[in-house]
DNA sequence: GTCCATACTCTCTTTTGGGTAAGTATAAAT
DNA sequence: ATTTATACTTACCCAAAAGAGAGTATGGAC
């Protein structure tokens, strides 16, 4: 169960039912895969160019990766530096709140690490469950 | 900056590249919103019947419910019990392991709690930056 | 006999997500 | 003169996700 503290600290905020619904939101919007990926990248390198983003994260489309970056840009958990060069160069980089973020989801992350193994046995289960 | 313990650990654990991709899919199956509130849900009211659950996820069509509470119970997230009467009634709740992860949330949910208006700022100033 | 309650399940349609590929600008290197 | 590098943007397309709504099973209340 959590922290007894925090949940009653959340109760107690919680009562507006329209912050509710600008919560939810917020969790959807950030509750996405390649956010959470990018926050991830650029925690652990605090510094980056759209090149380094990508090469970083494998699998994203330069549509994506542009599309997420302005969003969370829009949000404003990233910084986005132009220098007016040729080629271009684009530094980016988490903003105070993007790096709060990251640390609220560290504790997600240590857990998944911690139990991958966990779920892949329930799944295990679950489909032996379904045959038998 | 998350927590630099915490850091080091994920760092050591995260070296094998297979790992890495079983921990990013469960990040993006867990990183769900119906998942993320059905959890914080059944954080709050330890044991509910479909209907409730329903009430209390406004929005949510039973389609999706029916399917995110299977992928949970798939994933050994949320425990399922049938009760062989007419009408159905079907209890869930959160396993152990549902309860561990509904904790890690914890964080993410006090920060979207604290952090919403300074989304809502940086909109503002990030349409008011594009008109101007 | 009809209706209700419950937890689905199925089908149909719309919406969204996301991939691919091409285009843009321009200075420097060849 | 052509190529290269970079960070996009735009247009087009497809597949998957999700919403809407009807159907199902069944015992008990009326």
């Amino acid at each position: 169960m959590p922290d007894p503290d925090l949940r009653q600290e959340l109760r107690q905020i919680e009562t507006d039912p329209a912050v509710d619904r600008l919560v939810e939101e917020l969790i959807g919007r950030v509750a996405d895969k390649w956010t959470m990926l990018l926050i991830e990248i650029l925690t652990e390198n605090a510094c980056c160019r759209f090149g380094e983003l990508s090469r970083a994260c494998p699998g994203i489309s330069q549509k994506m990766l542009t599309q997420t970056l302005r969003a969370m840009e829009r949000d404003g958990l990233v910084s986005r530096k132009v220098y007016p060069v040729v080629p271009p160069k684009v530094e980016y980089r988490l903003t105070d709140l993007g790096a709060g973020l990251s640390k609220a989801f560290c504790g997600v992350w240590i857990w998944a690490e911690a139990h991958y193994t966990d779920i892949q046995d329930a799944r295990a289960a679950y489909a032996a469950r379904q045959e038998g």
